[in-house]
RNA sequence: GCCAAGGUGGCAGAAUGGCAAAUGCGACGGACUGCAGAUCCGUUUCCUGGGGGUUCGAUUCCCUCCCUUGGCUCCA
């Protein structure tokens, strides 16, 4: 039995109730980037949207097909190439291959597939070739074009007519198309350029073929979920339409289209057009993955999000430290005497709450995916643990892993509390930290305070923060967020 | 100009045709502490862009204006 679930569309404008083409199997496409430069921490905000919602499905039963495409040759490609004097096919590779590593530290690795556009040339020529028998495409001096005119629905997901359009204002309109409004779907080899035989002559897909050529052949001719930044709703996902659609005759070609929110600096898209860019390896350095990942999810996937490191990031990095707090004292609470270890019981009423607040977690997340809300709802948990905690001692094992358990739900759908976030020190670490802290208790007992903060001080130094609680002292890391 | 999405407290950000609007951060006061931190309690009670309208009642529905962001063939 899969959950039910609800999701704003962008086509129809609303948010629906999602019905899989064929339950339990969910097809998610995701335009991924081109990687002709270092991604940035707008295309890691996208990323985790979708690693959310990919998640989320597989909690609730889908059976989640999800692939996220390369394109791994472009303009700015072969110019950036050109520029640094390398393969353009290699700096894709290379860009991607950093890309993958952000996204193992963010913990967002629930692509099943990421296609390189480049392996799919038959799949393109198959597909250029049925548009233009379909007579929705014509061939230019081995350049092929889309004839919009022949597509009515264009439009249909931006609101765009196109006698509105503004064409030609950004670059200029190339005088071989029929119209302003056609758009190139395979373009003929220039000196130099990587090229692949077709049959109108050598050279390479234009921008939105491959996307539709790749989801036609691992998707079918419709699937479940398309999704991607505002910024691809027109003209990119407008053009997979006309393509998909015109060259199978089957429509739509996605049931739901999902758009994240750009993440903006300065009130501006985060673009390197823009120059106002901070890469994504940078954010995670920086702020850790965890805090990183917090932010991202703290805001309605759909807004911007405006990055700010004086100020949003301290924020998301400040308040992920007071959710996870209660987390760790449960968790080191655990650790102490481990799962088996004997005590009390819960009260019922609170062993109810946290046996089904993961429940109301689900629901929460099943209308449009409300990941701020889930989190307030951590929130008040765990505020009830802090407060509950002087009357929780002495818990059996049994019972601190029931209290645990909104955090697991936590952890498996938005991926935060993650294992790394906790201490693993070696075990020899450990003795000489903890040797440090007895030689300060003993400082403080004998009234020489001096002594025992140059000794907390000196922890401090090296990243560890001390806290006293009651007679005890506690250590960790203060990259963990807390202090 | 056109299309789309928005405008809620110091900030981030929910919700709802009706108890002065969640949650978090920050700030202030208190408890605890050798100090700090963490935690707890209290305060941050005159916050829904402007103007109309519908209604017993609107932040919520309608109209209009203003503003912001994205897009109008490079974009996540």
């Amino acid at each position: 039995m899969v959950r039910a679930f609800r999701v704003y569309d962008t086509l129809s404008r609303e948010v629906r109730a999602f019905v899989p083409r064929v339950s339990p199997r969910v097809g998610l496409f995701v335009c991924g980037l081109t990687p002709y430069a270092e991604a940035h921490i707008g295309h890691g905000r996208t990323a985790v949207t979708f690693d959310v919602v990919a998640r989320a499905l597989r909690r609730w039963g889908y059976h989640v097909f999800y692939v996220q495409n390369v394109t791994n040759l472009d303009d700015r490609l072969i110019d950036r190439g050109r520029a640094e004097g390398r393969d353009p096919l290699e700096l894709a590779e290379f860009h991607f291959q950093g890309w993958i590593r952000s996204m193992d530290q963010l913990d967002a690795r629930s692509v099943n597939l990421y296609p390189f556009a480049t392996d799919y040339i038959p799949e393109i020529i198959d597909q250029v070739s049925t548009l233009i028998d379909r007579g929705f495409a014509y061939v230019v001096d081995g350049d092929v074009y889309y004839e919009v005119s022949k597509f009515p629905d264009y439009g249909k997901l931006s609101g765009q007519k196109l006698e509105a359009l503004r064409f030609g204002t950004r670059e200029e309109i190339d005088p071989k198309k029929r119209a302003p409004e056609d758009f190139s779907l395979w373009k003929a080899a220039k000196p130099g350029e990587p090229a692949w035989p077709s049959p109108w002559g050598p050279g390479r897909p234009g921008w939105h073929i491959e996307d539709t050529a790749i989801t036609a052949h691992l998707l079918g001719d419709q699937y479940d979920i398309h999704g991607g930044g505002t910024d691809l709703k027109f003209p990119h996902h407008e053009a997979e339409i006309a393509q998909a659609e015109g060259a199978s005759g089957k429509k739509p070609l996605v049931n739901y289209w999902m758009h994240g929110g750009m993440l903006q600096m300065h009130g501006e898209k985060m673009a390197k057009s823009v120059g106002n860019v901070v890469s994504l390896d940078a954010g995670i350095r920086k702020f850790g993955p965890d805090v990183l990942r917090f932010y991202y999810l703290n805001a309605q996937y759909r807004s911007p999000l405006n990055y700010d490191e004086g100020k949003s990031l301290e924020e998301a990095r400040e308040s992920y430290a007071s959710l996870v707090a209660p987390y760790r004292r449960l968790r080191e609470e655990l650790l102490r005497g481990g799962l088996t270890r004997p005590g009390r019981e819960l009260p019922p009423e609170i062993a109810k709450t946290a046996t089904e607040l993961p429940t109301r977690l689900d629901e929460i997340l099943a209308e449009d995916f409300q990941t701020r809300e889930a989190i307030a709802a951590l929130y008040g948990w765990g505020r009830m643990i802090n407060e509950w905690w002087s009357k929780l001692e002495g818990l059996s094992g049994a019972s601190l892993v029931t209290l645990g358990a909104p955090y697991r739900w936590a952890t498996e759908v938005l991926g935060l509390f993650p294992e790394r976030t906790g201490a693993k020190a070696p075990a020899e670490f450990s003795t000489l930290v903890q040797l440090a802290i007895e030689t300060r208790a003993r400082a403080r007992s004998r009234g020489d305070f001096a002594e025992a903060d140059r000794i907390r001080q000196s922890l401090l130094q090296a990243g560890i923060v001390l806290e006293d609680q009651g007679s005890e002292t506690r250590w960790q890391w203060k990259r963990d967020g807390v202090a």
